[in-house]
DNA sequence: CGGCTATACTTAACCTGGTGTAATATGGAT
DNA sequence: ATCCATATTACACCAGGTTAAGTATAGCCG
């Protein structure tokens, strides 16, 4: 950082660990690499409320329709997932998780869980609580300054939270169980990488 | 998060609020969607240290070395590197950064925390100092959970550190000025993504 | 000193996940 | 009934990755 500038090494550390730790790793222990984190997240999506609109599921997950039914298509080649024509719109499909892969979602979170656990241990409950109240806050103010692309996934993890300040700071979330939001993608400002 | 479990929501979300605001857009910025993550990053180490040992670095980016070498093209054709051959021994290369390759990453730096420093902003004096250390905390604890490939780029900024925790975990790393690492990657686990 | 093994980087061929454009089918408004 | 909009997919292409092989060089050993 420059000299007099805020340190921001340590966030950036960080972020890289919890990447690697609580997501890369899992998904390549239990997807025997088998799985990109895109695909994983799309699994994830599907198995938390199904999901019927391609179309808002690739702009939510950064990618374009076809790279998404592409990636469904290797999903239900794999039998995670399982497509079938929309009732509602017979222009638009339905997909559901299979068996199979809710029980890799499972196991991924379950993994990631108890690595985060010993992770946590080195600290006491109040250390924790002000640790999550600071990550609130800073993520909160980065993404006030960040571009409207920030419809995008953050991949939080997909717990359910009433009341997310992120799907409230952006109007909605699909995993929220009141229905998806539609992302603004008018202005691109992201460059990609693979972000373990 | 499992019912019970630690709450790590916040942990992803700050993640990929690092990643997006600090790294991915500000490089969408000064390059106009030209390089990606790993260029990028390949840029830096050069403009760090100079960089003489294109396997190493392969190794320490995450990458393999054919990879490199494209990338190493890339950045050489967009006038941010040049290539010479190694006076220490004519199998190796040596690569420098341009000015125009430095001037592209301070101007990324510069970016990057200017939005630091604004974000950090609703932290008083006393709460950025604890979060740095909470930070600190967790991640070296994450990273000693995790496998031994944990010796690739944390993507920390680059900024050099005296007695910088993770060197010392590593044994050692490519920007601290006194000399490279060679990482180990005989365990491989990490799946690939555009992390942005 | 010559031969042989190891090492460094690059090339070639291939793979995968992404893009943009176009095609096809359907929905809905007029 | 017609026309415009929308949803997904097919197609062609691209870029960054991989593995295997090639070429040049380093260094060790007999």
């Amino acid at each position: 950082m420059r000299t007099g500038a805020v340190d921001g090494r340590w966030l950036h550390i960080f972020a890289a660990s919890v990447r690697q730790a609580l997501e890369a790793e899992p998904l390549a222990e239990v997807s025997r690499r088998g799985l990109t984190v895109t695909q994983f997240h799309l699994l994830r999506l599907v198995a938390s409320n199904g999901l019927d609109r391609v179309g808002a599921a690739a702009r939510f997950l950064g990618v374009s329709p076809p790279a998404l039914t592409k990636n469904i298509d290797k999903l239900v080649r794999l039998g995670l997932l399982t497509r079938r024509a929309s009732t509602v719109d017979r222009r638009a499909l339905a997909l559901r998780v299979t068996r199979r892969g809710r029980a890799l979602v499972d196991r991924h979170d379950d993994i990631s869980a108890a690595r985060l656990e010993r992770a946590l241990s080195a600290l006491t409950r109040d250390e924790t609580e002000e640790f999550t109240r600071l990550l609130q806050v800073v993520s909160l103010e980065l993404l006030k300054n960040a571009d409207t692309r920030q419809g995008e996934c953050l991949r939080c993890g997909g717990d359910i939270a009433p009341n997310c300040a992120v799907a409230h700071l952006r109007g909605g979330c699909p995993y929220q169980p009141d229905g998806s939001v539609e992302v603004d993608r008018t202005v691109r400002t992201e460059t990609t990488i693979q972000d373990a």
